[in-house]
DNA sequence: ATTACTTTTTAAAATATTTAAATAAGTTTA
DNA sequence: TAAACTTATTTAAATATTTTAAAAAGTAAT
């Protein structure tokens, strides 16, 4: 009985977390029951403190709505979003708050075997230092780079396990927390679609432009993993005859012509060449992150050289995207991640791309965006990950409630 | 009420449709629905001859259970597939039977105002000789090259209707039978879907190889159709610098090295120039179908010629199937259409071009197959779109039942 | 301020659906 | 060949869910 209902508290849960603030006949629909069935559902939430009222809303013409919302600080997620070099763990609550800092670690996932090891000592030092009890957690999210199978919990780039088992399964061990990990720009369409550009929309690719180029496709209103979870290889598509050999082997993959990575190359090389540029003085730091930041710089003053490698790169990147619009026929893409600190500067070349390689039909019905989900984006994603796919234990007659009932009676 | 149930009712005809005979418990599974409330409805769909008992399945070591059946001859369906020049109706009854002779008409759909009227008076006049009366019909399902908006009802390459209103409405007003059109390539994923090599399947990609080159999309066991039902333009995906006009209006797409039209020009091209082939003697003969026959037996045959022009072919698909695998990481590509009657000739190429163009661990994850399906996958089809789609007019209780029983009784 | 109109909430009645137990019809084992 | 075990179907009782109708709470216009 419980089991069977728990799905509607689950559903509303899941309804709240992401819009935020919801009126019971707003819920009814989402959920497609009865009000009078929602309403019982949504007194039980209450009874159990995951939702509280919050007040009336807004007047449509007749009685005013009544409101509700997640009690915050019912529940908890830890949210970890790691790339190459650096790993950030934070703890979020039930209306996207951090609750105290994120914490950064440097930790390369490039061979290195003890970075498994170290990521769950970290996190249970921060699960220590926060002091809430474990049992508040409703999972722990882990956003990640590399080639990931979902299902199985393997990242077959970084991350090994000892003997092939699971990452899940290898942290939950450890933790005793439920754990869900998943591609890097996975998770940051599922950003995008929960609380970006693509909310409400049932199709959308979103460009995850960084040290690689990564995709994550919504389809049908929800994330699309393949069948491996490899779906979005977007990086590694064949689109070039240039002989660059690509991290993966091959050439000619579009990532040889248009990450960030390739940008900072290409910047050297240019002027090593003997390019004219505002970028010849300082220019390479020796990090990636400076280096790109110096060449969006340049770019938004002007800079003829920065403004042509974005031009190049976003041609490149336009010419994929045709691509996929062929392919799917999407309503949005939107273009996120690193890359996305340069918002603009893609615009003209990548819309140049489309207008040759496009037919206009399919061009004209998708929008092409870049996104306002900043550097936190990996976070709210892995938490909304946990949310997505966790259960969460819902017991409103457990021993354990009618004990707490019973103590505030006392 | 009824309005409520008849979901369940028209979900166990859908099952029933698709998979033959099945058991009540294998329908509850199906439906998510209970064994009795299962069985209720079965009862009702006997009491107005929708389904009928069948006899026992075989043992599977406890009590044999009870099979049902469409009722064949209770609904029927008209399936019409038209390709650029022929265009077949044909009546099907509920067990994929042909009612009749399958009608072939020549029927130019380039560039000819009167087609639509010509295809509604020839449904029109195919209707009544075949003596069934307007009732029996669940609907008109019709497959059809070009750019279709199908929730529109929109052709954009052929069939343009007088005042821009949709092709379904046009027909449906003049024949009052509920019209569902869609893109041939979708058609045939469909039917792969529903009776192929895709059965049960959760990702697949199918190919129509034919004088284009189409893609139907399987994504999430659904037909994936996009935003617009644009989606699997697989055609004009820009791929070459080869400075070749497509019939789209932009240059380098696959379909400008890839199409059976294509092979057909280069077997021309190539002999002019002087190459030997056994093909030498009579080609070309004008007609596309002979002469892409003629091709077919001289590869079969080992003609060196005419085995390179698949190859050649063979490979270029072969590389727009890298792009698919690595965007979707389908779980089979199913190579279909016309194309599909060379066989084994594509499957070397393409497997080189995936060798040299997939990362391994996608390539590895994905079955490249011929469709077995032949000649009549659209007309299938067809009949499959009006079954995945339409609400066939379930009424028990109706006053045409009554009556009916009353009769018998009598 | 009264009336007419909206929309939300609630309570009671009606309906839909599932669960659990009983029955039926086989197969397998000793 | 009977007892033990499977699986399928039917029935009745229990539960879940929706529908209906009425009450509550507001807005807008006169």
């Amino acid at each position: 009985m419980i089991a069977k209902k728990a799905n509607y508290h689950q559903q509303i849960i899941k309804h709240l977390y992401f819009a935020g603030s919801l009126s019971c006949a707003e819920l009814s629909i989402l959920i497609k029951k009865s009000v009078p069935l929602t309403a019982k559902v949504l007194n039980e939430l209450m009874e159990s403190d995951f939702v509280l009222e919050t007040g009336l809303a807004e007047s449509t013409g007749g009685r005013r709505a009544q409101k509700y919302e997640l009690n915050a600080g019912q529940v908890y997620i830890i949210a970890v979003a790691m790339d190459q070099l650096i790993t950030r763990v934070a703890i979020l609550d039930m209306h996207h708050n951090f609750v105290g800092d994120v914490k950064k670690i440097e930790l390369k996932l490039a061979n290195n075997p003890n970075a498994l090891t170290e990521i769950i000592s970290n996190i249970q030092g921060f699960i220590k230092a926060s002091g809430i009890s474990k049992e508040k957690f409703a999972g722990i999210g882990i956003s990640m780079p590399g080639f990931i199978d979902v299902k199985k919990g393997i990242n077959y780039s970084f991350l090994k396990t000892l003997h092939g088992e699971s990452i899940n399964a290898c942290i939950e061990n450890a933790l005793k927390i439920p754990v869900l990990i998943d591609n890097d720009s996975s998770i940051i369409a599922l950003t995008e679609l929960k609380m970006g550009r693509a909310r409400g929309k049932k199709n959308a690719m979103v460009i995850n432009v960084g040290w690689g180029v990564g995709l994550g496709m919504i389809l049908n209103a929800e994330l699309y993993r393949g069948q491996n979870g490899f779906a979005g290889e977007f990086s590694h598509i064949p689109m070039f005859n240039n002989n660059k050999l690509c991290s993966c082997g091959k050439t000619g993959c579009l990532e040889t012509e248009t990450s960030l990575q390739v940008l900072i190359e290409k910047a050297k090389e240019g002027l090593k060449g003997g390019r004219l540029s505002g970028l010849a003085k300082d220019f390479p730091t020796g990090h990636y992150e400076t280096d790109y930041e110096m060449i969006i710089d340049a770019a938004l003053k002007g800079d003829q050289f920065a403004v042509e490698l974005f031009s190049d790169a976003g041609y490149n990147i336009g010419r994929g995207i045709a691509i996929l619009i062929h392919l799917l026929n999407p309503e949005i893409v939107i273009l996120s991640g690193l890359g996305a600190f340069a918002g603009k500067m893609w615009e003209a070349p990548i819309q140049q791309a489309l207008n040759k390689h496009c037919i206009p039909r399919l061009a004209e019905n998708t929008v092409i965006e870049v996104s306002k989900l900043g550097y936190n984006a990996a976070l709210y994603g892995a938490a909304a990950l946990v949310m997505e796919n966790k259960t969460i234990d819902y017991h409103p007659h457990s021993e354990k409630h009618k004990q707490k009932k019973i103590l505030l009676i006392k």
